[in-house]
DNA sequence: ACGAATTTGGAAGGATACTTTACGATTTTT
DNA sequence: AAAAATCGTAAAGTATCCTTCCAAATTCGT
């Protein structure tokens, strides 16, 4: 479709933002003409076009060259327990529009209705995003396990039906990931991690997860499953054995609160009902700090198993417990001990990094498309689709 | 230097062994006169050459190419603790000379002394491989992390020493790797899950240490050091805290010999000197079982683990302790048990996985370096290497 | 044994995507 | 206003692939 400079000149827009054409050809070391070809060739077909110009300090001025109206844009969407976010972007990664649905207040709250949520926030979306190209992929991050043969989608009846009903609708490619692993990606892309080649985002909230990411790549495992961590052997020792998911019992913030509260004394007031609340003490109140201590050795210790096995160049801590940059320095400290020193981190995109990881997942899919190359995505729901995860 | 249509035959050779000109042109989708210039223009570098004719049912018969005499070969090395295997091989993989050195006996065991084996064993190897065109590259294996900064190389001095030495004598480059990693690679292409996209080598010895491979590619981390599963945080619950190498210590041969002679029952005779030992009276002895079937149930919480951080599609376990096949029920139960099921395999390769891993790497750079890829080797000591790794 | 069928191998001509070279266009400096 | 610098394009050349056609080698059927 494209030619093979033209699909390099595509992958730099994307990638870098507007350039102009020298800068391109000195980038992509080709030849002026050339270069002209493949602006051409995708000026004609509305994937790029001119954006402005750029004055260099002598000589003639350059255009330049950014994402065309034709390139269309992707949605993200974070299907999470607690609220419904749905972005808007263009290939380039520019937010064209969000919308934020709490579900705290809704008394129904079961899988189908959720879906049926997500279906309402693409459409009020796609309203917005009139005149802005065709709409390439939709991604849906999910807090389950994601893999091309659904094995462990608990809502799989309803979740197809929202598939099909909005495939329907848009005639759009639908991707589904699992939210920790978007939250990484964007980490990695926007966030924490923004310069480093691997890192790993650990989440810990309610519950606990692991996303890996390796040179802008997530990394899934064969079935998915890579950075379920919740199944780790825990606890362990020469006289305990493991039970299951002990390990997300016990760091989860449901323990810690509970651990908290049981012991703690009057003299500092009444005790944290929430993990939001426990940090806020931290100042004030010597066993709320003693109990954040504690944790963080344990998260640390979490750190460094998957630091052994991974070692990643950075650790983005990042969910409701994890992302309180007080535990940073007991978990370098114990990580170190055990392990070797490694950068830890706290999530710079909270509450918004797996919104923006499904949009850059969206992204990625549909410059694939067009390049020609495969984006990696686990599951995609598109017109060949069946029950089998069998393109056709 | 290459066109792409004989860089893609080239790949295809290394890869699948001797070929027709046919079977390359349907495979790689290239025109018959396209396959023709290709084939001639690596015939005339000596790379391919013709090596017999291939009969089809009917019409006239094919040539088939193969590597040809200046392809060269490449030669890997274990340096090993208790032996230093050296292995010449092709870059097709067919293993042209092998050598094995105890060092049992030896009572000099400093790195230095071993180091000047190596040298000699690379002598040795060499003057049997006279007329198999150039040596392209040298693996040797270590019982180290490596990584591009040397950063946790015990023996450093003496180790660049050989490898000036080495290099000052065959003008070859020679790579370092990990020796699980080496032995993990093994697996990956020519034993236990030579049919598996994604894969991980457990080796439990008396060290354990775990390599990863991915699509072929070791998985290394940023720093090397992806695999140290001895700094796992162990022994690890809500009353113990982690001591550092408290796994390896606990799940090493040496303090597994020891928990089950301090036990040892009279009547099953005198107690177990090694692990092989062990082992080899689970039939006979009922408390060596009870040993071993709980060493299993350990070994298996270390496998969920990594399970639960990586989701492979297949473990394979090694070592003196690993590869004994009576583990495997016991490890897969608990496995399942904590994570989801997952296959389990004992090592193919059992003593020599480690080298051949060696050569495996040392056919990739050499094939990388005619096709002008990077092979993604960590470590290469070559003609541009200067204290800071830097490649000029 | 001999021709028909089938497959391999190669030569001629052509398409495509790049290059180099040369030159006109536009902007700033002098 | 002329010179210098940079941007953009036109023309011609080159490399690498393809398609098409034909010759050589081999098996099978008579």
């Amino acid at each position: 479709m494209l030619t093979d400079s033209a699909r390099a000149v595509l992958k730099m827009i994307v990638n870098s933002g507007p350039v102009t054409r020298p800068q391109l050809s000195s980038a992509l070391a080709f030849s002026k003409p050339t270069m002209s070809a493949a602006v051409g060739e995708l000026e004609a077909q509305g994937l790029v076009a001119s954006h402005g110009v750029s004055k260099g300090a002598l000589g003639r001025s350059a255009v330049t060259y950014g994402l065309g109206p034709r390139s269309g844009f992707v949605i993200g969407l974070d299907c999470g327990t607690t609220q419904i976010n749905a972005v808007a972007s263009g290939l380039d990664g520019q937010r064209i529009f969000e919308t934020e649905t709490s579900l705290d207040d809704r008394s129904t709250n079961s899988d189908r209705s959720r879906f049926a949520m997500v279906r309402q926030a693409v459409e009020v979306v796609i309203a917005q995003c009139q005149n802005l190209g065709p709409l390439r992929a939709i991604t849906i991050a999910l807090p389950n396990i994601v893999s091309r043969s659904m094995e462990r989608l608990g809502e799989k009846e309803s979740l197809l039906e929202m598939l099909a009903d909005l495939y329907r609708a848009y005639a759009v490619p639908i991707l589904l990931e699992n939210n920790v692993n978007c939250a990484a990606l964007a980490e990695y892309h926007e966030g924490a991690a923004k310069d480093h080649s691997f890192a790993i985002y650990l989440q810990i909230g309610v519950k606990i997860g692991l996303g890996i990411v390796v040179d802008g790549k997530l990394f899934r495992g064969f079935r998915g499953g890579a950075g379920e961590i919740s199944h780790m052997a825990f606890p362990w020792s020469q006289t305990e054995r493991p039970v299951f998911q002990g390990l997300e019992t016990y760091l989860g913030s449901v323990e810690l609160i509970e651990r908290c509260r049981s012991g703690w004394p009057m003299r500092d007031g009444a005790p944290p009902e929430t993990a939001a609340e426990l940090f806020a003490r931290a100042e004030t109140s010597q066993f709320a700090r003693a109990c954040i201590d504690r944790h963080a050795d344990d998260v640390g210790r979490l750190v460094a198993t998957c630091v052994s096995v991974l070692d990643p160049q950075l650790v983005v801590l990042g969910g409701g417990v994890g992302q309180n940059t007080i535990l940073i320095k007991g978990v370098e400290k114990v990580v170190e001990e055990l392990c070797w020193p490694v950068e830890i981190a706290v999530s710079h995109l909270p509450r918004k990094a797996t919104v923006l990881g499904a949009v850059r997942l969206a992204i990625d899919f549909a410059v694939g498309g067009l390049l020609g190359e495969d984006s990696g995505a686990v599951f995609v729901y598109d017109a060949g689709w069946s029950e089998n995860g069998i393109r056709t």
